[in-house]
RNA sequence: GUGGCUGUAGCUCAGUUGGCAGAGCACCGGGUUGUGGUCCCGGGUGUCGGGGGUUCAAAUCCCCUCAGUCACCCCA
């Protein structure tokens, strides 16, 4: 077999940044539980026409089918990996309805795949974690405002730079639209979407080709879009540009709610961006989007927001709302960056010299006794010279060598990276907290 | 999916007009009858990303392809 080569857009880590991936969705997962979501997990696939629903994202879906399949036989070919978790749960909740009590709040961490050209950060497999809150019919405004704050405790519970959450709300943007008298609110939307990217003078030339606005309307919208606050007061500044509409009054008194509840529980976490759009068109309230502070050419490493017409069949309608932590992005990106790393590649806290090949059995009793009191503990591979299995140790950054004790003598343990070495039964003997496990650091 | 740039040892890289694949670090073996890092001796560990073509001769020139990356697109 020649040399196999590494496939494009899937990533495999090291070791090392696989037990920084775990670390990360460890605490992930405790904050989400901590906030009372529950756990789930939905399949990998989904029919074809549930995935494309939403239209843009159709080209990047994959689609399945077996290996063996006739021509002919197009019965797997109505499948498709899914792109999101929010979609799969959308579908969950139609069908698991009778069961689930509302509101229904839920985490699931799960790979997602997308079909589209991989670059740093953007991978074709990617690991997110997702938490959703739906009910049935009505979905309380209040959520839109929690949402951000469990982000806000989960982030902030990793050892990753600051983030800050963009919010907006559609309703803002389209209610300013349509009072402006613009009837294609989602043009406008797309090439306000841009003003990062193209700025100002290209998103205009954008408004009045794609959106029909006229050069004040389009003015307009990037006066809209330049607001920008870290409290409350994009209110007065959007009310100052004079445009009325009740969609605009009904989105405004709700980013002021949620930048209220931000304010009170998380200082300084989230900013109201009014030119925050977000792609996906199922958004219908308040829209999210997280940059890590200092590295904002990152992008958004977590996004959602509040969709209403998701979860819907014959006349039962679940809104909800979600939002999603791109683990994949945000640890390839940091790692990337040499800002995230791991004391030791391997779990190992303790190495187990071997005198002699005879004493192996001795050797993995005393390991025995280490691991039953939760010490991660592994018996060196040969009875090589000391100093070999030293070096074995060590180059795995396994702090502890664990010398047995010839001829009845005590037992003995030195931590390598300082060179003492002390008596230890392996009953009592205990490492400090910081060498138990692996530890993720930020230098 | 479209276009640009890049690809030589584990890492960082050198390699002239096409002429026997190199350096530093790392790594491996040995030197101290068994406790490493310093020191000494020895070792190149490589499908030059892969395949094809031109040529007496290709890391070098041409074509295709794969991967990484950037922009577009989209978005975690």
């Amino acid at each position: 077999m020649s040399k196999p080569t590494p496939l494009s857009g899937f990533p495999e880590w090291l070791p090392p940044q696989r037990a920084i991936e775990q670390y990360v969705v460890d605490r992930i997962r405790s904050t989400f539980e901590l906030y009372g979501f529950a756990p789930l997990e939905t399949r990998a696939v989904e029919p074809l026409d549930q995935l494309l629903r939403k239209g843009e994202t159709s080209k990047e879906v994959y689609v399945l089918r077996r290996l063996q399949a006739a021509a002919e036989d197009a019965s797997d070919e109505s499948l498709g990996l899914h792109f999101d978790l929010t979609v799969p749960f959308a579908r969950y909740v139609l069908e698991n309805a009778g069961k689930l009590t509302f509101p229904f709040r839920r985490y699931q961490i799960q790979k997602v795949w997308r079909g589209e050209r991989p670059q740093e950060g953007r991978y074709r497999e990617f690991l997110q974690a997702d938490i959703d809150i739906v009910d049935r019919d009505t979905l309380p405004f209040h959520y839109e405002a929690e949402i951000p704050l469990v982000i806000g405790d989960a982030l902030s519970a990793l050892p990753i730079p600051k983030v800050r959450i963009q919010v907006n709300n559609r309703k803002v943007c389209e209610g300013f639209y349509r009072g402006l008298g613009l009837t294609d609110p989602e043009a406008a939307l797309r090439a306000v979407d841009k003003l990062d990217k193209i700025g100002p003078d290209k998103v205009a030339e954008l408004l009045t080709e794609t959106a029909g606005a006229t050069e004040s309307q389009a003015k307009a919208c990037l006066r809209l879009a330049e607001i920008s606050a870290p409290d409350t007061s994009f209110e007065s500044a959007v009310r100052a540009l004079g445009v009325e509409h009740p969609l605009l009054d009904e989105g405004l008194a709700e980013l002021v709610l949620v930048m209220q509840a931000a304010a009170e529980h998380a200082p300084g976490l989230c900013v109201a961006e009014l030119k925050i759009a977000r792609g996906l068109d199922y958004y219908t309230g308040t829209v999210y989007e997280t940059q890590l502070v200092g590295f904002e050419r990152f992008g958004s490493i977590c996004s959602g927001g509040r969709y209403d017409n998701l979860a819907s069949a014959g006349n039962e309608r679940f809104p909800g709302v979600g939002i999603s932590i791109g683990v994949s992005r945000l640890l390839g990106l940091l790692f990337g960056a040499d800002a995230l790393s791991v004391s030791r590649p391997v779990p190992t806290c303790v190495l187990v010299a071997l005198p002699t090949d005879e004493q192996r059995a001795a050797c993995d009793r005393t390991a025995a006794v280490l691991r039953r009191r939760g010490i991660a503990t592994e018996v060196s591979p040969s009875a090589a010279k000391y100093g070999k299995q030293i070096r074995f140790a060590e180059r795995r950054g396994i702090p502890y060598v664990w010398f047995p004790g010839s001829d009845g003598a005590q037992d003995t343990v030195k931590d390598i990276r300082s060179g003492t070495q002390i008596d230890a039964d392996p009953m009592t003997w205990t490492p400090p907290a910081a060498d138990l496990r692996q530890q993720i650091t930020r230098p």
